[in-house]
DNA sequence: TTTATATGGTTCAACGTTGAACGAAAGGGC
DNA sequence: GCCCTTTCGTTCAACGTTGAACCATATAAA
């Protein structure tokens, strides 16, 4: 990334606002930036398409971080596969994963056969049901996760530490029922 | 996408929960859906984890919405460049589009040069600086983000109606401080 | 001036993703 | 029994992105 040019662009050139009927819309954009000094324009612009920003930001920032962050070769991707086994353990279908992941079952056999050739799942045919396959973690599978989230460890107590249990616990409840909306209304 | 199965497993499988210590982390992933009943293990999740991941899941389901809202040709990208333009006028050279949208200069290259492709901005060479290039939005790019944002109305429209201004006003802080906090510690 | 360094823009391979098409297998209705 | 539809998994082209290499140009230092 060209953080150094980011970092230039914090201070100087960030959009003025606008009202989003008839002109919106940098902010509900998937890299945007809302970088300008908040005090600047801010306030022009409308709530929903703010937040939906920060939002944008949150998520491109931290899914950066841990992709820096977990030990080369593991894509989030695969990291959350991991994850999932790792925590609920047992067998699952690969439509299982994609469905749980939100991906397509394209997307998540692409996942599913990087993750194999590196022995960090095994995939067997469903006896009972021919179109089937199970999904289950290795223990080379096991220790890669390990790796990873010792390697994730203290950015995540940097994260915790910075803020506190009750902001956290306080902008849950909206960003929940933002959440079910949105699955709701697609 | 496969939103069938996503449905279904709304109600079905979703991760149980773990200490982020040693087990964490399917959610603070790109694409994971928090699709459990909320009740089942969510209090057992960090709560900065269970954040990270509405976010994510948030950011997911807004980009898609609006991926599949604008016109067929127009990617979220060149939206958002338009916006830029439509709202700041004037030119801007493709280094500061690129860090104004946090991408990186070869991904904005990409962008700009399909948007010049479709005639919606227009790139002449910097005069003063051999280096640089001068990008400005198109009359008929005008057009193109217009009736983008008319595509877009109805989605905001039904987010506005569904929320108050004084929820997205008291969510706003915590997130752009969380922002800052991740911007700062990358 | 000459040399070194920084910046602007392009290109490339690689990745993860989508959406569509496909074949294989299962299930339902007749 | 036979269609018809659904589900499962794979494959493919296309997209947007990164990170690295590269060249051209500008700027600063010697």
């Amino acid at each position: 990334m060209d953080f150094d040019s980011a970092r230039t662009d914090l201070r100087a050139a960030e959009p003025a606002a606008g009202d989003w009927a008839e002109s919106s819309a940098v902010l509900v954009f998937p890299n945007a930036r809302s970088a300008r000094p908040p005090s600047m324009t801010a306030a022009k612009d409308r709530l929903d398409v703010q937040l939906l920003t920060e939002i944008g930001i949150i998520n491109q920032l931290s899914m950066t971080l841990l992709e820096r962050t977990i030990p080369a070769g593991m894509s989030a991707a695969q990291f959350g596969v991991l994850s999932h086994f790792v925590r609920r353990g047992g067998e699952e279908s690969p439509a299982q994963l994609a469905s749980a992941f939100q991906v397509t079952k394209g997307a998540m056999t692409n996942t599913l056969q990087r993750l194999e050739a590196q022995g960090f799942v095994r995939i067997v045919g469903d006896a009972s049901d021919g179109r089937k396959k199970r999904v289950s973690l290795t223990p080379e599978g096991a220790r890669a996760f390990d790796t990873a989230v010792l390697a994730m460890r203290p950015h995540m107590e940097a994260l915790r530490s910075a803020f506190t249990d009750s902001e956290f616990a306080a902008a849950l409840p909206f960003l929940k029922a933002l959440r079910v909306w949105l699955d709701e209304n697609r």
